[in-house]
DNA sequence: CGGAATCCTCTTCGATACTG
DNA sequence: CAGTATCGAAGAGGATTCCG
C-alpha cells in the first residue's frame, strides 16, 4: 500500500504539497485540465515517467479524492481518469505556476526537450479572464501553421479543442509566437495587429473582446 | 554539483516545477515569506530535512536567483537567505497553494505533527486583500491566549511580527480557532463578535475595515 | 490493448557524525 | 553555528511480464 509520505506539518501549505508535492503528481492534474484522459494518453505526456509510478500516482491521488476513475462511456470496461471538483480547485495553482514559469529567464529550447501543444491550451484557458467579458459567446479559430485551435467561449469559461474541426465566428491568424504574446500579455491584440504578426477576420468585434481577456 | 533533475518539457508549469517542484523546496519558500532567515532559523521548521538536503537546495535556488545569500548585516560574515523579486513572485503561488489547502478535508491533527505560529503569519500575509481597502494603515494586535501578533498596515501589504512589541491603534482579542475563521474567510468579523469568539477595542473602525479584507 | 505487478539499477532522501 | 561527509533506506526510472 502507499503509506504516502508527509511533511507532517500543520500548516496547509504542507498540507497541500503532501497531497500534490510529489514528482509528476502536478503534471498529471495539468494533463486532465482540459478533460478526462486515458492512462494511454497520459503516459507519452509524461516522458521519462514509469507506468507503475503513473499507476501508484494515479491511485494517491484517487484515494484523496482528487481525481476519480470512471468508464469512458456507460457500459465501458475502458476506464479514464477525470478531475473531481477538488481537483479542479488546482487551477488556480497551476495558473499561478505558468505565470511564475512565463516570467522565468527563458533557457534556450533544449532539442531534447518534450512539446505538446496541448499544454499551450492548457495556459490558454488558465489565462483567459472571463470576468472581462462576462456576456461573451461565441468561437474562435486560433490558426497558425502548426496547429488549429477552436476556442468556444462558454458561460462556465474557455473550452479548447485542437482535435476537432467546429464552426467559428471569428478567426485570428499568426505565428506560434505572436499569439504568445497575446495570450501571456505581453502584447495586445492591436499592438500584434499593427505589426502584421496577426490578422484577424470573421466576427473581429468578437474576436478583438475575446482578445482582451487575456491582458 | 548539482546537475538538477529536469522534466525536459516545454511547458511553463513543467518549467516552474524544475526549479522550485522538488521535496521542500516551496517549504523553504515559505519561510522566507516574512522575511531573511539563516540556516540554523530554517532547519527547525523543516523537520525531518537533513543538513545536506537544505544546502543543497539553498544553492539550487542561489544559482535560479529565487533566493540570494548575504550577510546578516554589512560587515558581518553571518550569512542570511532571502527571496529575490524573482522568488517573491512564489507568493502567488503558495497563496493558492493556501486557499487550496484550506478546503481540505481536515484530518486530525495527528500529534507528532510540527506547528509552527510563524505559518500563520504567512497565511495571513498572503490571503490579506489590500486592494479591499486600498488607503488603511496603522497596527493592530491580534492577541490569542498563544500569541501576541502585531499585524502592520502598510502601503505594500501587510507586514507581521510576533517577537517584538509594537505600539497599535486596535486590538483583536480571542482564540486561534476564530482568527483562523476569519482569515481563511469562513466567517466575517461581525459573526464572530455577536458570538463572543471575538474582542475588538482600540481604534474598532480600524480593525473592523481591517478585518473585512480577508472576506 | 490497457494497465497492473515484478525486478533490477540508479538516484535521492534522511539521519547522524564530523569539521572549520 | 554553518555547513560537509557518510551510509543505509526509500523512491524513481526503465524494461519486461502477466492478466483481463
Amino acid at each position: 500500500m502507499s503509506k504516502a509520505r508527509s511533511y507532517k506539518q500543520a500548516c496547509n501549505i504542507a498540507l497541500a504539497l503532501d497531497l500534490i508535492g510529489e514528482r509528476w503528481t502536478l503534471l498529471i492534474i495539468r494533463e486532465l485540465i482540459l478533460g478526462p484522459k486515458r492512462f494511454g494518453d497520459l503516459l507519452p505526456h509524461l516522458q521519462g515517467m514509469g507506468t507503475n509510478l503513473l499507476t501508484t500516482r494515479l491511485k494517491e491521488l484517487e484515494t484523496h479524492a482528487v481525481i476519480e476513475k470512471q468508464p469512458c462511456s456507460p457500459n465501458s470496461r475502458r476506464m479514464q481518469y477525470k478531475l473531481t471538483p477538488l481537483g479542479e480547485g488546482l487551477e488556480n495553482v497551476l495558473r499561478e505556476l505558468i505565470r511564475w514559469g512565463i516570467q522565468l529567464p527563458q533557457s534556450p529550447p533544449s532539442p531534447d526537450s518534450l512539446y505538446q501543444p496541448e499544454w499551450d491550451l492548457v495556459a490558454i484557458k488558465l489565462l483567459y479572464k472571463r470576468e472581462k467579458a462576462p456576456k461573451l459567446e461565441g468561437t474562435v479559430l486560433i490558426k497558425s501553421v502548426e496547429s488549429s485551435i477552436y476556442a468556444i467561449i462558454a458561460k462556465d469559461g474557455l473550452q479548447l479543442d485542437i482535435s476537432t474541426t467546429h464552426t467559428h465566428d471569428a478567426t485570428i491568424e499568426g505565428n506560434r509566437d505572436s499569439f504568445e504574446k497575446l495570450f501571456k500579455g505581453k502584447s495586445s491584440l492591436n499592438q500584434l495587429i499593427s505589426q502584421n504578426s496577426l490578422k484577424i477576420s470573421g466576427n473581429t468585434s468578437l474576436a478583438r473582446k475575446w482578445a482582451s481577456c487575456f491582458s
